[in-house]
DNA sequence: CTTTGTGAAATCCTTCACAGCG
DNA sequence: CGCTGTGAAGGATTTCACAAAG
């Protein structure tokens, strides 16, 4: 049951199998089927199991899945155990609604750090952050053990910012701006584009205006 | 040529080849190879092929694919034509962060309205957008036209939301909010948790300090 | 009798490899 | 020649369907 490795299309849908599991523990509920599982996450039941049986977590036939020891199960596979530490670079906007996102903090995830170019925000707050200056981002990083960052910059200054956290250890990051960032093969990147995001949308917003009826 | 079901995959990059091409008229280039283009996009050139294959736009053999003719190519497909009216719920952090943000601009969507639940943020403007009551939502989204609904709320607030602006007419939604939205089907809804992204991320992380050196 | 776990079939996506156009 | 367009092969993912466990 050790090394089969997880397809990535299951390590996708197991935050979301993770959320459910949250709230039916939040009702009482002490176990789920997979079919239960799979009408509140909006998926079909087999690709539940599917999904669950290479996690190496076996359910109750007749049952179904125990919610604490599925929600350890996926919470210990996707290393969410103990809080991880991220840095947040590029305080605007955007850079500040992550930093008090309660949603980071929920789930096994901790500020620590914030850092911006300007040095009219350097020294100011982001609820209980100091924001830092980004001369101080490499030291940071290798001082309070951080493994992921997020980038929320600009996107002219997205790759040397994504050079310098590599550089000083990260190996996962979070990337906001709309750039391809160029990174060494042990890197995880993951961008999200809300233009992308917009555009996709369009195109399927196009289909359903275009045709009267149709839908799945 | 016509009536080729673009595939789902396929459409998740038209916005990247898209970005690509917009950089490259910048610049002044003409023609760009499927191979040009792969490069950019970090994707390799048969995929590009394929992709494109599916559009009916031709490239010229020997040459490659005019950059102005297939911009416009995808910008239809993608139905970026014209502006497309957008409505954004719930200002907070993030909701401010999406009014301002100017990739909207700049592809053809343009934030037309922002409503907000709080009174006292009724009435102040971000930019030059006025926060309007969340009680008028419906009936700005029908008088302006609007087809896409941003929903940057509360996750407890995020399925009436949803059901107000579907009920007006919305056919597309951005959805924020870490929770799945119940609409019809022929509303299209794509939904960005930050959450689930740093999951996600946490995972590949784990396996690349796991391991000593493993890549792709 | 209910629900899991899983081979096998079906579907979707990517990559290969090359014929053929410019 | 260089590069597109595309059948065909190869992978990955989803769905089916059912034997076996509780």
């Amino acid at each position: 049951m050790r090394d089969k490795p997880v397809p990535e299309a299951t390590v996708a849908r197991l935050p979301l199998y993770l959320h459910v599991l949250v709230e039916a523990a939040d009702v009482g509920t002490e176990t789920l089927s997979s079919d239960d599982l799979a009408r509140a996450a909006g998926l079909n039941s087999a690709k539940v199991r599917k999904d669950l049986s290479f996690l190496g977590t076996y359910g109750t036939r007749g049952v179904g899945y125990r919610v604490a020891e599925l929600t350890s199960e996926i919470s210990q596979v996707l290393g969410l155990t103990g809080d991880r530490p991220v840095v947040i670079t590029g305080i605007g906007n955007l850079g500040r609604a992550l930093a008090s996102y309660d949603g980071f903090t929920r789930r096994g995830f901790r500020v620590e750090a914030l850092v911006d170019a300007d040095p009219a925000k350097v020294g100011t707050t982001v609820g209980t952050h100091l924001i830092e200056p980004v001369s101080r981002l490499g030291q940071l990083v290798r001082e309070r053990g951080i493994t992921i960052a997020v980038i929320a910059t600009p996107s002219e200054h997205a790759q040397s910012v994504a050079d310098a956290v590599v550089d000083a250890g990260v190996t996962a990051i979070l990337n906001f701006a709309p750039t391809r960032l160029e990174v060494p093969g042990s890197v995880t990147v993951r961008t999200v584009d809300l233009s992308t995001e917009l555009q996709i949308l369009s195109f399927y917003e196009q289909l359903a205006t275009d045709l009267p009826a149709a839908a799945s």
